[in-house]
DNA sequence: ACATACTTGTACAACGATGAACAAAAAGCA
DNA sequence: TGCTTTTTGTTCATCGTTGTACAAGTATGT
């Protein structure tokens, strides 16, 4: 009974699989809606993974590099290559830590700020309208479980990244 | 009270307000999901964006490359640069439709179709794994929210995608 | 039949993300 | 103190994804 006996709990194909299916719609619909986001975003000049930044930097003042990388889970080098042109554009500041040289602490510029708020509603706007319909009850429910996935995978992941 | 009045409903800040909340950590689990994907597939030489062609060829076998690429939620030229990887690899064929001569018929290889079993299992392990004492009916659930979602985003964009 | 519009796949340049290798600074330890 | 190890950020080559422009084939309409 190694392989291919299907039955009701442990179908023949993943996508007769429950939780396949369910995950494979996350994927698609998170998809849906990075694409979405970017195209509203486009007349900020801006795209997700930039607004992923500038939220954190909204929310977590000072912060550096290295712990923005771990918020967002990418890599360093990502943001080594990212921040540079938000800061050419003026929207952050880096300012190197006093105590540790090694360091650079993060913030957001007036006009950062500024763009940020704006992109953050049209953003709000979006999640708003595509659940539209969607109970409030049936969206926690979906957080509780998506943050035990996500605990989860980070315990899996999380030992040993060098290079995060 | 154009802005900044913050209630209940209307929390001040996009991280109190609860569809944000969720839909953050919805797509944190997707990148995670990834990550961890590409890391249980990384021995198999393939990432999940491949996967996700071969199972498409492994349900819908003699698919074109722009059926193909819709299904997917991505761009024709995204098949034209991965396609020919995975031909050269063996693992697929492409061959020309007698009657529209524009269009090429895609198929698994004996070997592709080995192959894409041998990760298919990985894949569907590894949702096992991260859904680890979820119930079933709440995957169901999830389900049906994502897809009402992506109903209403394909709605959206669907209409003049010129280039997809 | 012919001209026009659309469809299918490709080529190319631009960009975000990744991991490896590296330099500088800090922390730990003898 | 001096040595090693770790941490922080950068650089670089590579890869997937995108949009545009393009060529070839098909469909439409007169």
């Amino acid at each position: 009974m190694n392989k291919k006996q299907a039955t009701a709990e442990h179908p023949h194909f993943p996508w007769d699989h429950p939780r396949f299916r369910s995950w494979i719609a996350v994927a698609r619909a998170c998809q849906l809606m990075q694409q979405t986001l970017t195209r509203r975003l486009s007349h900020l000049d801006i795209k997700p993974p930039h607004l992923d930044i500038l939220v954190n930097l909204y929310r977590f003042d000072g912060i550096s590099q290295q712990e923005l990388a771990r918020k967002l889970l990418v890599g360093r080098s990502n943001m080594s290559m990212l921040l540079p042109q938000l800061e050419k554009r003026g929207l952050i500041e880096r300012r190197g830590d006093a105590r540790d040289k090694r360091v650079l602490r993060l913030s957001l510029t007036p006009a950062g700020r500024v763009l940020t708020e704006e992109a953050m509603e049209i953003q709000t706007a979006l999640i708003d309208d595509s659940h539209r319909g969607a109970p409030i009850e049936d969206c926690i429910r979906i957080a509780e479980s998506m943050e035990r996935m996500i605990a989860i995978l980070l315990e899996e992941n999380g030992i040993d990244d060098r290079n995060r």
